[in-house]
DNA sequence: ACTTAGTAATGTACAATCTACACTTATTAG
DNA sequence: CTAATAAGTGTAGATTGTACATTACTAAGT
């Protein structure tokens, strides 16, 4: 095409992630940060990001940078909210979308994880986070509160198999709450969208408590029914 | 600051708005589209868009871009999503922040609507628009129909006082389904969060239906309290 | 082989909310 | 004073949510 628009100012695109993963051990919620490599705020902790090139989309960005750091491919991943403050960025002017990732803490690479130094971080030692970072981690899980009441994205946050208490422990660390135990399993149960497994997790007792799996046809199944997942 | 980040590549950032209206006289949902005056695509349907300014965030710019059509300030809005598919755009690589905004559909200067070609369109009724904007416009409605059930935002779409009957209409509308008459106020009417007028609006009947009222206020206050929106 | 320790698994009664459904009331135009 | 028109309202039954405590299972230790 020959066309062209009249002059506009064209800006820096970059995206950042907030990447939720579930301690397994502590049962908390943590969020994986990196300590930045760039002046300016050299050192200081800082949101996973990267900026957009020229042949991706903003959604292969984020693909890319949560590549990146985790080596991990087919990562949960949202598109949260654009920031664009004129300031944000005291570099250069900077729009920024933030992304929500969801991974299994226990999948991602060491290697690369030291290689950023990176560090995962329990909610309520997360230290402060340079330029508007703070921010887009406050809405993220505000986000994240929300879309785990409504959408099945819990598991992306579990092994394959897990235990009805392990989901039980995810939710009650994301919405910050307490739950009964019998009330959750029937509510869990009642959506008839796990498998449950003939094989039990033997670590936690002697009884051993039995494994579950997000079973996804069964949900696509009820979903296109017009079944919507609530918790 | 005399730090620069190494050369990355630039991209035009443009926001496009999905604005929403509903038609009192005719009880039905509607949307507000332009007739495009730049090639490609001149004379064709589209989004009503512009482009990011230097000095502006991406809402500043929704916000300038809407009030350039309607006239209008204040007007309720929130940022949808970000369209960044490297040919979305045929003319220059440009990504675009869809915005979706809901008027009251007699508020708006009738005049700029004319400068802008636009017209209101019934949803069944709208015309195939450029590039991905028919992407955004189904993404928009989507949104809109969770929203809807979730936050106090259908009022926007009405005059400031409105009856009972006329609420209903816009939620069935947006919801695409019927609704009980008798169920639907009872459940409004729980919320408490409308305050019911000593006033009648006899347009639609010799009896006359009472008028309504959002009340921010009362709304505000129970949120705080912990009440959530939910029809 | 029996006891113990420790978590897993499960059911019920009551309260709250949702759903379906139809008649009476208020008003004014004629 | 009658007719026409939409507004306004209640109840019973079904479903879902909530609070709450006991029994079941397994292996390790004696």
């Amino acid at each position: 095409m020959n066309f062209q628009y009249p002059v506009e100012s064209k800006v820096l695109v970059a995206v950042d992630c907030i990447i939720f993963g579930f301690d397994e051990n502590e049962e908390i919620l943590k969020v994986l940060l990196i300590k930045r490599d760039l002046t300016p705020h050299k050192g200081e902790w800082s949101l996973m990001g990267g900026f957009l090139e020229d042949e991706e989309t903003v959604d292969d960005a984020a693909t890319r940078v949560l590549h990146t750091l985790t080596g991990l491919d087919n990562i949960y991943m949202e598109q949260l909210h654009v920031f664009s403050e004129t300031s944000r960025d005291p570099v250069e002017r900077t729009i920024s979308v933030a992304y929500i990732a969801l991974i299994n803490i226990n999948d991602h690479d060491e290697k690369l994880i030291q290689q950023y130094s990176a560090r995962w971080f329990a909610l309520d030692e997360k230290p402060s986070l340079i330029f508007d970072h703070d921010g887009m981690f406050n809405l993220a899980l505000e986000r994240l509160r929300r879309r785990v009441s409504t959408q099945p994205i819990g598991f992306e946050l579990l092994p394959e198999k897990f235990t009805m208490r392990q989901l039980q422990k995810l939710y009650e660390e994301i919405l910050a709450t307490d739950l009964d135990k019998r009330n959750f399993s029937k509510k869990i149960n009642s959506l008839e969208i796990l498998k449950k497994l003939n094989e039990k997790d033997k670590r936690s007792s002697r009884k051993g408590s039995y494994l579950f799996k997000f079973d996804q046809e069964k949900y696509d199944e009820k979903s296109r029914q017009g079944f919507h997942f609530k918790i």
